[in-house]
DNA sequence: CTTGCGTTCAAACATCTGTTTGAATAGGAT
DNA sequence: ATCCTATTCAAACAGATGTTTGAACGCAAG
């Protein structure tokens, strides 16, 4: 126990939170793994709730820095390789199963269903790299797209990236080797990166084929 | 109340059950839309948990006979025929929004936090699908791939899907529009088809890329 | 040593929720 | 009318869970 309770309450909320969600959490299960009494809770973040919400800001913190995504913000790049970056990186994250894990399906669950916090995580998270995308996606096809068709293309990449993590436990029953291994998910990296630049190829080569 | 106790139990619970997920889902709510007693539950379905699994498969009744899925089978149609039937149909019941709807997030609660229901939901529902769409893709692409990289194209394209129902709550805070009428939805399923095609494509075009 | 403060602890409390119970009701068959 | 069965009902029960409480502990300052 070198960690402080507050840290590892912290560490523990997470875990479970990501394992159960806010409301099959049970505090008494929370302070169990972090090795404090039941009411360290109240004394340190007042209510569970209130350690959600702290437990939601550190899992933030984590992601950022153990995998930045630099990269994908420099312009001076071509813009294919951002894209590149960007599948890789994305995939890295939901798919890694360190502590960072957590944070994925801490992450998967709130977008699934919205607590209060759903919003404050779009904002600061996911439009900033939305708004990447949403001129980046425009330089990989040559067909000039309205805005709403644009959103549509960058769904389509990003939902090839989630579904390995929303639908983990199916893949598992199904097809667990397509990302059984390190090896494996580098592997099914590359068929999504692949996948999408067909794709957008796939855009402007059937133009026309829509009102 | 034209409708057996039986009945409006099942629709309630369906609603229920698709908004809050099994744990959060009250009896004593279930019972009060449904307009029955507190103890009708136990009376008809034992316990809150057969309630569940009846639900499941009324809900999986009602969604079959809404979108068959007949055409999708037929293996005399074209592959690529095939393959657009099997997307668009995928994505309109994801969205449908009748009672249906409550199928789909009840099926997409049951993907990302499985009970015991989900391995028959697998082997019964998904599966089967999952196995056309197994002999359908290699007949999609030129290149021989191997069980593995077939299976990863399959999630792929389901994953363009599912991520519209999956992230909806994060698609109407950035980009309502893409889904915000049937006619955006169409065209949503369009884009899906267009980029699937394309990537499918592209497999072929950038196959060597890889070790 | 004593005091004071931050922290930890076990027990109790209040509420919610699935389940159970036993009586009341209704409707048809005899 | 009587009986029987199926159904409905309100109340109670039992367990889990977030919160609260007040005492105990430890340690540094005076």
């Amino acid at each position: 126990m070198n960690e402080t309770p507050i840290e590892r309450l912290l560490t523990a909320g997470l875990k479970v939170f990501a394992e159960r969600g806010f409301r099959e959490a049970t505090v008494r299960d929370i302070c169990a793994r972090a090795g404090t009494n039941i009411s360290s809770i109240r004394y340190y973040f007042a209510s569970k709730e209130m350690l959600y919400r702290e437990v939601l800001a550190y899992s933030f913190r984590e992601a950022d820095r153990k995998y930045p995504q630099l990269a994908f913000s420099d312009e001076s790049l071509p813009p294919n390789d951002r894209l590149k970056i960007f599948i890789r990186n994305l995939l890295m994250r939901l798919l890694d199963e360190s502590d960072l894990g957590f944070h994925a399906r801490l992450m998967a669950r709130e977008i699934a269903e919205p607590t209060e916090a759903l919003h404050f995580i779009i904002d600061t998270v996911m439009k900033p790299r939305f708004m990447i995308l949403r001129e980046l996606i425009p330089q990989l096809v040559e067909e000039t797209l309205d805005q709403t068709d644009i959103d549509r293309v960058i769904h389509c990449i990003i939902g090839q990236c989630l579904v390995f993590r929303h639908s983990k436990p199916m893949i598992e029953r199904l097809c667990p080797e397509v990302i059984s291994s390190p090896e494996a998910i580098d592997r099914t990296a590359d068929m999504i990166i692949r996948f999408s630049l067909g794709g957008l190829r796939g855009i402007d080569l059937s133009k026309g084929g829509l009102p």
